[in-house]
DNA sequence: ATAAAAAACACCCAATTGGGGGATTGCTTC
DNA sequence: GAAGCAATCCCCCAATTGGGTGTTTTTTAT
Protein backbone atom coordinates (compact mmCIF):
# COMPACT_ATOMS: atom_id res chain seq x y z
CA UNK A 1 0.00 0.00 0.00
CA UNK A 2 1.36 3.05 -1.35
CA UNK A 3 1.68 5.87 1.69
CA UNK A 4 2.29 8.65 -0.94
CA UNK A 5 2.35 12.42 0.10
CA UNK A 6 0.99 11.43 3.62
CA UNK A 7 4.94 10.35 4.41
CA UNK A 8 6.21 13.89 3.71
CA UNK A 9 3.91 15.39 6.63
CA UNK A 10 6.80 16.81 8.96
CA UNK A 11 4.00 18.49 11.14
CA UNK A 12 5.19 17.13 14.95
CA UNK A 13 3.07 14.65 16.20
CA UNK A 14 3.12 13.66 20.01
CA UNK A 15 2.83 10.08 20.47
CA UNK A 16 2.03 8.04 23.34
CA UNK A 17 2.81 3.88 24.09
CA UNK A 18 0.54 1.39 25.76
CA UNK A 19 2.99 -1.80 25.18
CA UNK A 20 3.96 -4.36 27.71
CA UNK A 21 7.31 -5.64 26.22
CA UNK A 22 9.96 -3.24 26.76
CA UNK A 23 11.73 -4.47 23.99
CA UNK A 24 9.42 -3.06 21.53
CA UNK A 25 8.22 0.43 23.33
CA UNK A 26 12.20 0.78 23.55
CA UNK A 27 12.36 -0.05 19.78
CA UNK A 28 9.64 2.27 19.16
CA UNK A 29 11.05 4.99 21.16
CA UNK A 30 14.87 4.90 19.94
CA UNK A 31 13.79 5.19 16.62
CA UNK A 32 10.76 8.05 16.67
CA UNK A 33 13.38 9.95 18.86
CA UNK A 34 15.68 10.20 15.66
CA UNK A 35 12.81 11.17 13.72
CA UNK A 36 11.98 15.15 13.73
CA UNK A 37 7.95 15.04 13.35
CA UNK A 38 7.31 12.43 16.13
CA UNK A 39 7.64 12.97 19.53
CA UNK A 40 6.81 9.75 21.94
CA UNK A 41 5.01 11.66 25.40
CA UNK A 42 3.94 9.12 28.07
CA UNK A 43 4.70 5.12 27.38
CA UNK A 44 3.29 2.41 29.89
CA UNK A 45 3.34 -1.25 29.98
CA UNK A 46 -0.42 -1.25 30.90
CA UNK A 47 -3.66 0.88 30.12
CA UNK A 48 -3.84 1.08 34.13
CA UNK A 49 -0.88 2.71 34.30
CA UNK A 50 -1.13 4.64 31.19
CA UNK A 51 -4.63 6.77 32.74
CA UNK A 52 -2.76 7.04 35.80
CA UNK A 53 0.01 8.66 33.61
CA UNK A 54 -1.87 10.26 31.73
CA UNK A 55 -4.16 11.86 34.81
CA UNK A 56 -0.57 13.11 36.44
CA UNK A 57 1.48 14.15 33.86
CA UNK A 58 0.37 17.41 32.47
CA UNK A 59 1.08 16.84 28.94
CA UNK A 60 -1.20 18.09 25.60
CA UNK A 61 -3.46 15.71 24.58
CA UNK A 62 -1.52 13.41 22.26
CA UNK A 63 -2.16 12.98 18.65
CA UNK A 64 -1.73 9.23 18.31
CA UNK A 65 -1.80 6.18 20.36
CA UNK A 66 0.06 2.75 19.73
CA UNK A 67 -1.91 0.57 21.88
CA UNK A 68 -0.87 -3.29 22.30
CA UNK A 69 -4.10 -5.15 22.10
CA UNK A 70 -2.64 -8.07 24.52
CA UNK A 71 -1.97 -6.63 27.51
CA UNK A 72 -2.46 -7.57 30.75
CA UNK A 73 -5.00 -6.65 33.22
CA UNK A 74 -7.30 -4.46 31.07
CA UNK A 75 -6.44 -5.28 27.36
CA UNK A 76 -6.11 -3.41 24.81
CA UNK A 77 -9.66 -3.55 23.63
CA UNK A 78 -11.20 -2.83 26.76
CA UNK A 79 -8.92 0.06 27.44
CA UNK A 80 -9.98 2.25 24.31
CA UNK A 81 -13.50 3.46 25.93
CA UNK A 82 -11.54 4.46 28.70
CA UNK A 83 -8.56 6.01 26.89
CA UNK A 84 -10.94 8.31 24.47
CA UNK A 85 -12.96 9.26 27.66
CA UNK A 86 -9.57 11.36 28.55
CA UNK A 87 -8.53 11.85 25.27
CA UNK A 88 -11.41 12.52 22.37
CA UNK A 89 -9.62 13.32 19.65
CA UNK A 90 -6.69 11.03 20.15
CA UNK A 91 -6.55 8.35 16.63
CA UNK A 92 -5.70 5.22 18.36
CA UNK A 93 -3.21 2.63 15.87
CA UNK A 94 -3.75 -1.49 17.54
CA UNK A 95 -0.42 -3.14 18.07
CA UNK A 96 -0.85 -6.98 17.20
CA UNK A 97 0.32 -10.09 17.27
CA UNK A 98 -0.74 -12.88 14.17
CA UNK A 99 -2.82 -14.84 16.90
CA UNK A 100 -4.90 -11.37 17.61
CA UNK A 101 -6.00 -10.47 13.87
CA UNK A 102 -10.10 -11.16 14.25
CA UNK A 103 -10.15 -8.55 17.37
CA UNK A 104 -9.53 -5.96 14.74
CA UNK A 105 -13.42 -5.60 14.02
CA UNK A 106 -14.05 -5.19 17.71
CA UNK A 107 -11.40 -2.68 17.88
CA UNK A 108 -12.41 -0.40 14.89
CA UNK A 109 -16.26 -0.62 16.11
CA UNK A 110 -14.65 0.99 19.33
CA UNK A 111 -12.84 3.53 16.99
CA UNK A 112 -9.56 2.37 16.47
CA UNK A 113 -8.35 3.96 12.97
CA UNK A 114 -5.37 1.87 11.98
CA UNK A 115 -4.21 -1.70 12.98
CA UNK A 116 -0.56 -2.91 12.49
CA UNK A 117 1.00 -6.40 13.02
CA UNK A 118 3.80 -5.95 15.60
CA UNK A 119 6.35 -7.16 12.83
CA UNK A 120 5.40 -4.55 10.49
CA UNK A 121 8.99 -2.27 10.45
CA UNK A 122 9.36 0.44 12.60
CA UNK A 123 9.46 3.36 9.01
CA UNK A 124 5.74 1.90 7.93
CA UNK A 125 4.34 2.33 12.03
CA UNK A 126 5.76 5.68 11.19
CA UNK A 127 4.15 6.00 7.86
CA UNK A 128 1.06 5.07 9.62
CA UNK A 129 1.06 7.29 12.35
CA UNK A 130 1.66 9.99 9.84
CA UNK A 131 -1.07 8.74 7.09
CA UNK A 132 -3.37 8.46 10.42
CA UNK A 133 -2.43 11.82 11.92
CA UNK A 134 -3.66 13.22 8.42
CA UNK A 135 -6.95 11.72 9.08
CA UNK A 136 -6.55 8.97 6.80
CA UNK A 137 -7.33 5.10 8.15
CA UNK A 138 -4.41 2.35 7.76
CA UNK A 139 -4.86 -1.27 6.94
CA UNK A 140 -2.27 -3.79 6.11
CA UNK A 141 -3.63 -6.10 3.34
CA UNK A 142 -3.82 -9.26 5.52
CA UNK A 143 -5.93 -6.98 7.88
CA UNK A 144 -8.27 -5.66 4.95
CA UNK A 145 -8.72 -10.00 3.88
CA UNK A 146 -9.79 -10.38 7.71
CA UNK A 147 -12.81 -7.57 6.99
CA UNK A 148 -13.63 -8.64 3.46
CA UNK A 149 -14.10 -12.15 5.10
CA UNK A 150 -16.30 -10.38 7.77
CA UNK A 151 -18.82 -8.78 5.77
CA UNK A 152 -18.75 -11.79 3.70
CA UNK A 153 -19.95 -13.67 6.84
CA UNK A 154 -22.99 -11.66 7.09
CA UNK A 155 -25.23 -14.53 4.97
CA UNK A 156 -22.99 -17.15 6.73
CA UNK A 157 -25.41 -20.22 8.24
CA UNK A 158 -24.03 -22.20 11.10
CA UNK A 159 -25.38 -25.13 11.47
CA UNK A 160 -25.02 -26.69 14.64
CA UNK A 161 -24.88 -29.88 15.57
CA UNK A 162 -24.83 -31.06 19.16
CA UNK A 163 -27.94 -29.24 19.38
CA UNK A 164 -31.68 -29.78 18.03
CA UNK A 165 -33.14 -27.28 16.08
CA UNK A 166 -35.27 -26.44 18.42
CA UNK A 167 -32.84 -26.33 22.04
CA UNK A 168 -30.99 -24.17 19.43
CA UNK A 169 -33.77 -21.72 18.70
CA UNK A 170 -34.29 -21.64 22.78
CA UNK A 171 -30.83 -20.80 22.82
CA UNK A 172 -30.66 -18.04 20.62
CA UNK A 173 -33.24 -16.48 22.53
CA UNK A 174 -31.93 -17.05 25.75
CA UNK A 175 -28.54 -15.32 24.68
CA UNK A 176 -31.10 -12.10 23.79
CA UNK A 177 -31.64 -12.05 27.18
CA UNK A 178 -35.21 -13.59 27.03
CA UNK A 179 -36.52 -15.07 30.58
CA UNK A 180 -37.87 -18.75 29.85
CA UNK A 181 -41.43 -16.88 30.01
CA UNK A 182 -40.87 -14.73 27.81
CA UNK A 183 -39.60 -17.54 24.83
CA UNK A 184 -42.22 -19.41 25.77
CA UNK A 185 -44.57 -16.91 24.43
CA UNK A 186 -41.92 -15.81 21.48
CA UNK A 187 -42.28 -19.27 20.69
CA UNK A 188 -45.89 -20.61 21.54
CA UNK A 189 -45.09 -23.36 23.63
CA UNK A 190 -44.93 -23.38 27.92
CA UNK A 191 -42.36 -22.04 29.73
CA UNK A 192 -41.61 -25.65 31.10
CA UNK A 193 -41.17 -26.73 28.27
CA UNK A 194 -38.35 -24.14 27.82
CA UNK A 195 -37.03 -25.05 31.03
CA UNK A 196 -37.16 -28.56 30.06
CA UNK A 197 -35.24 -27.72 26.61
CA UNK A 198 -32.73 -25.19 28.45
CA UNK A 199 -31.66 -28.23 30.51
CA UNK A 200 -31.17 -30.51 27.70
CA UNK A 201 -29.04 -27.88 26.40
CA UNK A 202 -26.55 -27.53 29.35
CA UNK A 203 -26.13 -31.34 29.74
CA UNK A 204 -25.44 -31.04 25.56
CA UNK A 205 -23.08 -27.76 25.99
CA UNK A 206 -21.79 -28.74 29.46
CA UNK A 207 -22.60 -26.08 31.29
CA UNK A 208 -24.82 -25.02 34.45
CA UNK A 209 -26.53 -21.71 33.76
CA UNK A 210 -27.51 -19.52 31.76
CA UNK A 211 -24.34 -17.48 31.85
CA UNK A 212 -21.91 -20.22 30.73
CA UNK A 213 -24.68 -21.46 27.91
CA UNK A 214 -24.37 -17.66 26.46
CA UNK A 215 -20.08 -17.82 27.07
CA UNK A 216 -20.02 -20.78 25.28
CA UNK A 217 -22.64 -19.95 22.42
CA UNK A 218 -21.12 -16.26 21.78
CA UNK A 219 -17.57 -17.60 21.99
CA UNK A 220 -17.94 -20.62 19.84
CA UNK A 221 -20.88 -19.37 17.14
CA UNK A 222 -19.82 -15.54 16.78
CA UNK B 1 2.54 -8.23 6.09
CA UNK B 2 5.45 -6.59 5.14
CA UNK B 3 4.33 -4.50 1.85
CA UNK B 4 7.63 -4.08 0.33
CA UNK B 5 8.04 -8.20 0.04
CA UNK B 6 4.58 -8.27 -1.92
CA UNK B 7 6.10 -5.82 -4.43
CA UNK B 8 9.20 -7.42 -4.84
CA UNK B 9 6.65 -10.95 -5.99
CA UNK B 10 7.76 -11.37 -9.42
CA UNK B 11 5.88 -14.14 -9.87
CA UNK B 12 4.25 -14.43 -13.26
CA UNK B 13 0.36 -13.52 -12.81
CA UNK B 14 -2.10 -13.65 -15.17
CA UNK B 15 -4.64 -10.76 -15.18
CA UNK B 16 -7.63 -10.51 -17.10
CA UNK B 17 -9.40 -7.23 -17.18
CA UNK B 18 -13.33 -6.71 -17.90
CA UNK B 19 -13.80 -2.46 -18.76
CA UNK B 20 -15.99 -0.90 -21.43
CA UNK B 21 -13.42 2.48 -21.66
CA UNK B 22 -10.76 0.54 -24.09
CA UNK B 23 -8.82 4.12 -23.50
CA UNK B 24 -8.45 2.47 -19.59
CA UNK B 25 -8.12 -1.12 -21.08
CA UNK B 26 -4.98 0.14 -23.42
CA UNK B 27 -3.58 2.09 -20.84
CA UNK B 28 -3.82 -0.82 -18.82
CA UNK B 29 -2.74 -3.74 -21.08
CA UNK B 30 0.29 -1.37 -22.57
CA UNK B 31 1.68 -0.92 -18.50
CA UNK B 32 1.11 -4.39 -17.73
CA UNK B 33 2.84 -5.34 -20.53
CA UNK B 34 6.31 -3.59 -19.71
CA UNK B 35 6.00 -5.04 -17.18
CA UNK B 36 7.54 -9.24 -16.27
CA UNK B 37 5.28 -10.31 -13.51
CA UNK B 38 1.84 -9.35 -15.10
CA UNK B 39 0.54 -10.97 -17.95
CA UNK B 40 -3.18 -9.80 -19.52
CA UNK B 41 -4.75 -12.69 -20.98
CA UNK B 42 -8.46 -12.11 -21.78
CA UNK B 43 -10.00 -8.37 -21.66
CA UNK B 44 -13.29 -7.55 -22.50
CA UNK B 45 -15.89 -4.65 -22.59
CA UNK B 46 -18.53 -6.40 -20.81
CA UNK B 47 -19.49 -9.66 -18.38
CA UNK B 48 -21.47 -10.99 -21.54
CA UNK B 49 -18.39 -10.90 -23.18
CA UNK B 50 -15.78 -12.06 -21.18
CA UNK B 51 -17.55 -14.89 -19.94
CA UNK B 52 -18.24 -16.07 -23.46
CA UNK B 53 -14.25 -15.53 -24.10
CA UNK B 54 -13.69 -17.31 -21.12
CA UNK B 55 -15.05 -20.26 -22.44
CA UNK B 56 -13.80 -20.53 -25.54
CA UNK B 57 -10.53 -19.42 -25.38
CA UNK B 58 -9.20 -22.26 -23.65
CA UNK B 59 -6.46 -19.68 -21.12
CA UNK B 60 -5.49 -21.41 -17.76
CA UNK B 61 -7.60 -19.98 -14.96
CA UNK B 62 -6.63 -16.24 -14.34
CA UNK B 63 -5.29 -15.25 -10.79
CA UNK B 64 -6.54 -11.83 -10.87
CA UNK B 65 -9.84 -9.83 -12.56
CA UNK B 66 -9.96 -6.11 -13.03
CA UNK B 67 -13.68 -5.78 -12.96
CA UNK B 68 -14.92 -2.20 -13.68
CA UNK B 69 -18.19 -1.91 -11.47
CA UNK B 70 -19.66 0.49 -13.85
CA UNK B 71 -20.53 -1.69 -17.11
CA UNK B 72 -23.20 -1.71 -19.68
CA UNK B 73 -25.56 -4.97 -19.34
CA UNK B 74 -24.45 -6.60 -16.51
CA UNK B 75 -22.97 -4.89 -13.91
CA UNK B 76 -19.87 -5.42 -12.58
CA UNK B 77 -21.31 -6.63 -9.17
CA UNK B 78 -23.88 -8.91 -10.77
CA UNK B 79 -20.78 -10.26 -12.86
CA UNK B 80 -19.10 -11.29 -9.76
CA UNK B 81 -20.79 -14.51 -9.22
CA UNK B 82 -21.08 -15.47 -13.05
CA UNK B 83 -17.32 -15.19 -12.69
CA UNK B 84 -16.97 -16.80 -9.78
CA UNK B 85 -18.50 -19.84 -11.34
CA UNK B 86 -16.50 -19.97 -13.90
CA UNK B 87 -12.81 -19.62 -11.73
CA UNK B 88 -13.79 -20.37 -8.54
CA UNK B 89 -9.98 -18.97 -6.74
CA UNK B 90 -9.59 -15.80 -8.84
CA UNK B 91 -9.16 -12.54 -6.93
CA UNK B 92 -11.22 -9.88 -8.64
CA UNK B 93 -9.94 -6.07 -7.82
CA UNK B 94 -12.75 -3.84 -8.52
CA UNK B 95 -12.13 -0.56 -10.82
CA UNK B 96 -14.43 2.20 -9.81
CA UNK B 97 -14.60 5.82 -10.64
CA UNK B 98 -16.92 6.99 -7.80
CA UNK B 99 -15.92 5.22 -4.39
CA UNK B 100 -19.72 4.61 -3.29
CA UNK B 101 -20.10 3.17 0.28
CA UNK B 102 -22.79 1.01 -0.64
CA UNK B 103 -21.15 -1.10 -3.56
CA UNK B 104 -18.19 -1.53 -2.16
CA UNK B 105 -19.77 -3.19 0.50
CA UNK B 106 -21.69 -5.31 -1.90
CA UNK B 107 -18.32 -5.91 -4.30
CA UNK B 108 -16.90 -7.29 -0.52
CA UNK B 109 -20.37 -9.46 0.21
CA UNK B 110 -20.22 -10.65 -3.38
CA UNK B 111 -16.33 -11.83 -2.67
CA UNK B 112 -14.17 -9.07 -4.57
CA UNK B 113 -10.79 -8.70 -2.42
CA UNK B 114 -10.07 -5.33 -3.38
CA UNK B 115 -11.47 -2.51 -4.34
CA UNK B 116 -9.59 0.57 -6.90
CA UNK B 117 -10.33 3.90 -7.75
CA UNK B 118 -9.65 4.12 -11.49
CA UNK B 119 -7.61 7.33 -11.13
CA UNK B 120 -5.36 5.01 -8.93
CA UNK B 121 -1.61 5.24 -10.68
CA UNK B 122 -0.97 1.92 -13.42
CA UNK B 123 2.21 1.87 -10.40
CA UNK B 124 0.04 1.11 -7.60
CA UNK B 125 -2.53 -0.75 -9.53
CA UNK B 126 0.03 -3.48 -10.47
CA UNK B 127 1.19 -3.29 -6.59
CA UNK B 128 -2.36 -4.37 -5.89
CA UNK B 129 -2.03 -7.06 -8.30
CA UNK B 130 0.55 -8.29 -6.46
CA UNK B 131 -0.48 -7.83 -2.96
CA UNK B 132 -3.68 -9.56 -3.81
CA UNK B 133 -1.94 -12.52 -5.55
CA UNK B 134 -0.38 -13.28 -2.44
CA UNK B 135 -3.31 -13.28 -0.43
CA UNK B 136 -3.34 -9.95 0.79
CA UNK B 137 -6.02 -7.45 0.02
CA UNK B 138 -5.63 -3.87 -1.24
CA UNK B 139 -8.37 -0.93 0.33
CA UNK B 140 -7.21 2.74 -0.53
CA UNK B 141 -7.29 4.85 2.76
CA UNK B 142 -10.22 6.40 1.46
CA UNK B 143 -11.96 3.40 1.05
CA UNK B 144 -10.81 2.19 4.37
CA UNK B 145 -12.62 4.74 6.64
CA UNK B 146 -15.73 4.17 4.71
CA UNK B 147 -15.46 0.45 6.19
CA UNK B 148 -14.52 1.51 9.44
CA UNK B 149 -17.43 3.72 9.52
CA UNK B 150 -19.52 0.85 8.40
CA UNK B 151 -18.56 -1.16 10.97
CA UNK B 152 -18.56 1.07 13.42
CA UNK B 153 -22.35 2.11 12.40
CA UNK B 154 -22.87 -2.02 12.81
CA UNK B 155 -21.91 -2.17 16.36
CA UNK B 156 -23.33 0.70 18.46
CA UNK B 157 -21.26 3.23 20.16
CA UNK B 158 -20.26 1.69 23.99
CA UNK B 159 -18.24 4.00 24.60
CA UNK B 160 -20.97 6.39 26.68
CA UNK B 161 -21.59 3.10 28.75
CA UNK B 162 -18.20 3.06 29.98
CA UNK B 163 -18.33 1.31 33.48
CA UNK B 164 -15.31 1.40 36.62
CA UNK B 165 -12.75 -0.83 36.79
CA UNK B 166 -14.30 -2.66 39.65
CA UNK B 167 -17.57 -3.09 37.52
CA UNK B 168 -15.45 -4.48 35.06
CA UNK B 169 -13.98 -7.02 37.42
CA UNK B 170 -17.27 -7.93 38.69
CA UNK B 171 -18.39 -8.05 34.54
CA UNK B 172 -15.50 -10.31 33.73
CA UNK B 173 -16.67 -12.89 36.66
CA UNK B 174 -19.94 -12.73 35.60
CA UNK B 175 -19.62 -13.46 31.95
CA UNK B 176 -17.36 -16.61 33.18
CA UNK B 177 -20.61 -18.04 34.75
CA UNK B 178 -19.75 -17.41 38.24
CA UNK B 179 -22.49 -17.05 41.37
CA UNK B 180 -22.33 -13.74 43.07
CA UNK B 181 -21.35 -15.55 46.46
CA UNK B 182 -18.35 -17.30 44.00
CA UNK B 183 -17.58 -13.78 42.91
CA UNK B 184 -17.43 -12.10 46.34
CA UNK B 185 -15.24 -15.38 47.40
CA UNK B 186 -12.92 -14.65 44.62
CA UNK B 187 -12.86 -10.47 44.65
CA UNK B 188 -12.78 -10.34 48.85
CA UNK B 189 -16.03 -8.73 48.70
CA UNK B 190 -19.38 -9.59 50.65
CA UNK B 191 -22.19 -10.65 47.92
CA UNK B 192 -24.24 -7.83 48.85
CA UNK B 193 -21.23 -5.35 47.33
CA UNK B 194 -21.33 -7.85 44.03
CA UNK B 195 -25.00 -7.63 43.52
CA UNK B 196 -24.71 -3.98 44.15
CA UNK B 197 -21.89 -3.25 41.35
CA UNK B 198 -24.27 -5.81 39.20
CA UNK B 199 -27.10 -3.49 39.58
CA UNK B 200 -24.68 -0.53 38.99
CA UNK B 201 -23.42 -2.63 35.45
CA UNK B 202 -26.79 -2.93 34.29
CA UNK B 203 -28.06 0.68 34.92
CA UNK B 204 -24.86 1.45 32.59
CA UNK B 205 -24.88 -1.16 30.30
CA UNK B 206 -28.91 -0.27 29.93
CA UNK B 207 -29.65 -4.22 30.74
CA UNK B 208 -31.89 -6.15 32.60
CA UNK B 209 -30.02 -9.46 33.76
CA UNK B 210 -27.14 -11.22 33.07
CA UNK B 211 -28.05 -12.81 30.03
CA UNK B 212 -27.85 -9.12 28.29
CA UNK B 213 -24.81 -7.97 30.08
CA UNK B 214 -23.12 -10.62 28.46
CA UNK B 215 -23.90 -10.23 25.11
CA UNK B 216 -23.13 -7.20 25.63
CA UNK B 217 -19.88 -7.54 26.63
CA UNK B 218 -18.94 -10.59 24.54
CA UNK B 219 -20.16 -8.88 21.43
CA UNK B 220 -18.42 -5.87 21.94
CA UNK B 221 -15.06 -7.00 23.30
CA UNK B 222 -14.98 -10.41 21.88
C1' DA C 1 -12.54 22.29 51.25
C1' DT C 2 -16.19 20.44 49.66
C1' DA C 3 -19.04 18.16 46.53
C1' DA C 4 -19.41 14.12 43.78
C1' DA C 5 -18.34 9.56 42.64
C1' DA C 6 -17.00 4.94 43.56
C1' DA C 7 -16.79 1.15 46.57
C1' DA C 8 -18.30 -1.31 50.25
C1' DC C 9 -22.14 -3.34 52.85
C1' DA C 10 -27.20 -4.56 54.50
C1' DC C 11 -32.26 -6.00 54.44
C1' DC C 12 -36.49 -7.15 52.09
C1' DC C 13 -39.22 -9.47 48.76
C1' DA C 14 -40.69 -11.00 44.33
C1' DA C 15 -39.24 -13.16 40.18
C1' DT C 16 -36.43 -16.36 37.92
C1' DT C 17 -33.56 -20.13 37.51
C1' DG C 18 -31.57 -24.88 38.19
C1' DG C 19 -32.08 -29.66 39.26
C1' DG C 20 -34.79 -33.56 40.35
C1' DG C 21 -38.46 -36.20 39.47
C1' DG C 22 -41.78 -37.58 35.97
C1' DA C 23 -45.78 -38.22 31.48
C1' DT C 24 -47.45 -38.05 26.68
C1' DT C 25 -47.26 -37.79 21.66
C1' DG C 26 -45.32 -38.52 17.29
C1' DC C 27 -41.72 -39.77 14.22
C1' DT C 28 -37.68 -42.60 12.92
C1' DT C 29 -35.13 -46.58 12.72
C1' DC C 30 -33.90 -51.10 13.06
C1' DG D 1 -43.38 -53.43 16.71
C1' DA D 2 -40.11 -52.14 19.96
C1' DA D 3 -36.54 -48.95 21.00
C1' DG D 4 -34.98 -44.24 20.66
C1' DC D 5 -35.45 -39.62 20.49
C1' DA D 6 -37.39 -34.97 19.99
C1' DA D 7 -40.81 -32.10 21.59
C1' DT D 8 -44.26 -31.04 24.56
C1' DC D 9 -46.01 -30.51 29.29
C1' DC D 10 -46.32 -30.90 34.69
C1' DC D 11 -44.89 -30.61 39.95
C1' DC D 12 -41.65 -29.62 43.66
C1' DC D 13 -38.14 -27.05 45.99
C1' DA D 14 -33.79 -24.89 46.79
C1' DA D 15 -30.70 -21.58 44.96
C1' DT D 16 -29.99 -17.48 42.64
C1' DT D 17 -31.14 -13.26 40.79
C1' DG D 18 -33.32 -8.53 40.26
C1' DG D 19 -35.02 -4.36 42.19
C1' DG D 20 -35.87 -1.35 45.86
C1' DT D 21 -34.08 1.52 49.63
C1' DG D 22 -30.71 2.44 52.57
C1' DT D 23 -25.64 3.56 55.32
C1' DT D 24 -20.60 4.18 55.57
C1' DT D 25 -16.01 4.96 53.93
C1' DT D 26 -12.76 6.13 50.56
C1' DT D 27 -11.35 8.21 46.38
C1' DT D 28 -11.64 11.74 42.88
C1' DA D 29 -12.67 16.15 40.99
C1' DT D 30 -13.45 21.09 41.36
Amino acid sequence: MELINDVNNLERKWVNIIEDDPVITMNLTRYFDSLEDINVGISAGSVEQYLEKRRDISQRSPDVLLLDIGLPGISGLEGIPHIKKLDDEVDIIMLTTFEEESKILKAMALGAVAYLSKKTSLKEIADAIRVVHQGGSYMSPMVARDIFNYIKKANRNPTEEILTSRQYAVLKLIVDGKTYLQIAEELFISAETVKSHTKNIYKALHVKNKAEAISKYLKTFR
